[in-house]
DNA sequence: CGTCTCATTGAGTTCTGTCAATCTAAGTGG
DNA sequence: CCACTTAGATTGACAGAACTCAATGAGACG
């Protein structure tokens, strides 16, 4: 593809789901270990397969580690929703592996490389070492959060507002594991899921992809994203990302069970 | 107010937070007790206050016992978008906790009434019960379930399908803790809240309101929704709710330490 | 050289928001 | 008890946003 740029910067784990837990929590050089143990696999997934299909269980993690996806609900109407995009560094399972049934399908919008991870295994792991189930913890929060954020833009942003933050929020994303320069990147969708992703029909999305440009704010040129000016754009869709705090870390376990406390007040109340 | 109707099921914990992870996960007395331990206080909170603040640090759970909330953000053109709509079980404070600053406000309705707790408290119970971890996870899994479904609708559902979903899901959360009939509730929004929840304007809103009357789905009166035919409205809505599955319990502890395991493949990989 | 996917553009229509006015019920103070 | 205020529901007229349908390009690929 041409202007693709990838620059893997030395300090990116090589091992997905470490690099993203290390993003919550502290981990030992036992932890990781324990991590590798309840890998199952690294697997290949091609390009336009529904990883998990709506209505059907599905009960692995998958940490993507090369390509792109989508999670999506489709209508009875015909329409489709895009819930959120999915780049390398994201989960496939979360939230789709905790229902009875998954109530959304993932697909596969290029060829990806997953490790793959049964949930049974990881929460297994969660019982024996309690500080995977406060990660697990917060891989959800971190998912419902961004989820939050798609409600506001679809529900309250205007049409253009949503396309640029769109693109700040995936150069921000592509920019962590190297998918991405300071100013610019190359778009790994086409205009239909961006618009599926926005709530949008792919013809007003190239429209407002054509103010952009116009208005000076972008440029565009074979999917290649170049912002003029990443502080106006920034400005212009007062992209204020909030970051999550780190896990706290284990208090000293006294002994191993006091459980004197005070007894719980609520009871009393009412 | 009139025509309020207001049962409660004998089967109802008095305990919201009990009642809640009793959902996902087994709970012994002893369980039960830990959870009392940590919860510090009965509080009361009274009509339009902002509980959690956009922008302010906040880190403790709140679990309603009684009363209405919203979750929103408020836009720098003034639009407000509510994220969702907080009833009783419902929790405060998630995933707004997890984060360095909040992301969103939080404001009550209603007068509540919340069992408090520190996420500090929490997190510590976590470490030393990795079941509540898991629970936490699946809280917050949840939690993202129902984000996601918003997703959905303002992206890409007619004005009228989301409000008749909307009083559908209302409908059946509100049956949950008795405060709905098998075919009616009293609502406990205003037009405005409900507008800004559904993405709409409240001109239009009403106006989708007169519709679903005029097309025989509900009645409304004095804020007291009935719905003429049940089963027409969700096959209309195509309401299909999934549960989340509940948490595997854990299996035996086999001594202690055994992590004989397999290699981890993935590291050869690539 | 077809075929396919994807991007782009135009014309017309529908949906939805904005603005403004009216109406009702519920308080509130005198 | 009444005038006044306020919150919320309702309605109408109008403008603007966004969609649908349809056609045209442009590049990739076999």
């Amino acid at each position: 593809m041409h202007g693709r740029v990838r620059v893997i910067p030395e300090s990116t784990y090589d091992d997905p789901l470490v690099a993203r837990l290390d993003q919550h929590i502290e981990l030992s050089a036992a932890d990781i270990a324990l991590l590798g143990s309840v890998i199952d696999a690294s697997v290949t997934i091609s390009k336009r397969r529904d990883v998990v299909v709506d209505g059907y269980e599905f009960r692995k993690l998958y940490f993507i580690k090369d390509g792109f996806a989508a999670r999506y609900r489709l209508l009875p109407n015909g329409k489709r929703q895009i819930i959120n995009l999915l780049v390398p560094g994201d989960i496939i399972g979360v939230p789709s592996s905790f229902l009875d049934r998954a109530n959304f399908s993932v697909t596969a919008l290029t060829e990806m490389k997953v490790q793959a991870c049964l949930l049974d295994a990881f929460v297994d792991l969660c019982y024996r070492h309690p500080k995977f189930g406060l990660a697990l913890s917060w891989l959800a929060v971190e998912e419902a959060t961004n989820y939050a954020e798609r409600i506001v833009d679809i529900g309250r942003r205007t049409s253009i507002e949503r396309l640029a933050r769109f693109l700040i929020e995936m150069h921000s994303r592509l920019f962590v594991s190297g998918r991405a320069t300071a100013d610019g990147f190359d778009l790994p969708f086409s205009q239909e899921v961006m618009s599926d992703a926005l709530g949008l029909s792919v013809p007003h999305l190239n429209r407002m992809f054509a103010q952009l440009r116009m208005d000076g704010l972008i440029s565009l040129q074979d999917r290649h994203v170049k912002f003029c000016d990443i502080v106006v754009i920034q400005e212009f869709t007062h992209f204020h990302p909030r970051r999550l705090m780190r896990i706290p870390a284990r208090r000293k376990p006294i002994i191993e069970k006091p459980e004197p406390k005070r007894p719980c007040k609520v009871r009393a109340a009412r």
